[in-house]
DNA sequence: CAAGATCGCTACGCTACGGTAGCGTAGTCA
DNA sequence: TGACTACGCTACCGTAGCGTAGCGATCTTG
């Protein structure tokens, strides 16, 4: 049911989901769904809770190579279904519910912490002359502006030439790891 | 009706946003609002459109400062009723209306255009080592980024710091103009 | 084998909402 | 004064969608 349930935000958007869409497209009755789910927000939540899981693997290389590393997931994740759908639904949702805001914050939280830190890492570390937080809000602003904004496919290239930017270090030649 | 129809755009979210709503709102008869709207979403796709318009004014000063004043206005066109509101709304419209996405991209380009032409002119004349594109969307990424995302209110000394990153300059003592 | 839990199914009740019909009324203009 | 236009109002139609009741069947567990 909680597969269905994605499976249907995605192609009908959050808002437009409806329970019997979900009890048709998983073989199941709609009032089954209700004995596990009191009210349509619960199964929502809880199907958008297991998508929120955070990457456990933290890459390797030199900090220049992490961050590009990390911010490329990041583009992929915001940029490939199911999220390059659910994150517009999302965004507006968070604005309305307070818990739909919740889920958002874990999620957003939970992509950008990693990037934070890594950042940090690698100004002192390099002894780069720049803010470490403005230097996270360009790399991670850019890329979620090219997704959400330009509407343009998440592109390795872009975010190899934004991570160079914003570290004012030159673009690699080659793609790191 | 239109001012009816963008306060409870705002109010209520534009998915929410009913005719009897508008009706009762601006003191009119529903058949009425049909009389001069086909349909629900002609009378949004209407007033959001009324809301699109372009600034006119350009900013003077250094180049420097004139991207500052605009992405400065730029943050707090999004940061602000109604488009602080509409903006989410807007986002995950946009990716299931091709009208909405038409209304939508227009917004946005009429705030990108300017922002982006200033920094391509600025570029070439203090002779800055940056590509004009990415630093406009590190620029306007990072402000959207803080407003979408962080769910900040709009900061203009955050908006200096993000110029004078991204054009890799030292941030100004004062503000300018 | 018996009891309990779980599920499917049909049929509802209820509300909200988009959009329309038809009629009466108040202004406007020549 | 007579035609025309625009509006208000009430009453609809049709549909979608949430959530529930009740019954029978199946499956599990002791």
């Amino acid at each position: 049911m909680l597969d269905a349930t994605v499976t249907l935000m995605v192609q009908r958007g959050i808002h437009a989901l409806n329970i019997d869409g979900i009890a048709e497209h998983s073989g199941v009755a709609k009032t089954t769904i209700y004995r596990h789910w009191s009210s349509r927000e619960a199964i929502i939540l809880d199907a958008l809770s297991n998508l929120i899981a955070p990457e456990i693997q933290t890459p390797t290389g030199t900090p220049v190579e992490q961050i590009h590393h990390l911010a490329w997931r990041f583009a992929e994740k915001i940029g490939t279904p199911p999220w390059s759908v659910l994150f517009p639904d999302l965004i507006a949702l968070a604005g309305r519910s307070e818990r739909m805001r919740g889920v958002y914050e874990d999620f957003m939280r939970l992509r950008r912490q990693p990037v934070a830190e890594v950042i940090a890492r690698a100004i002192t570390a390099d002894n780069i002359d720049a803010d470490a937080d403005v230097v996270a809000l360009m790399i991670l602003g850019a890329i979620t502006y090219r997704q959400l904004v330009l509407l343009a496919p998440p592109d390795e290239g872009f975010v190899r030439q934004v991570v160079s930017a914003a570290l004012r270090q030159p673009v690699p030649a080659t793609s790191p790891r």
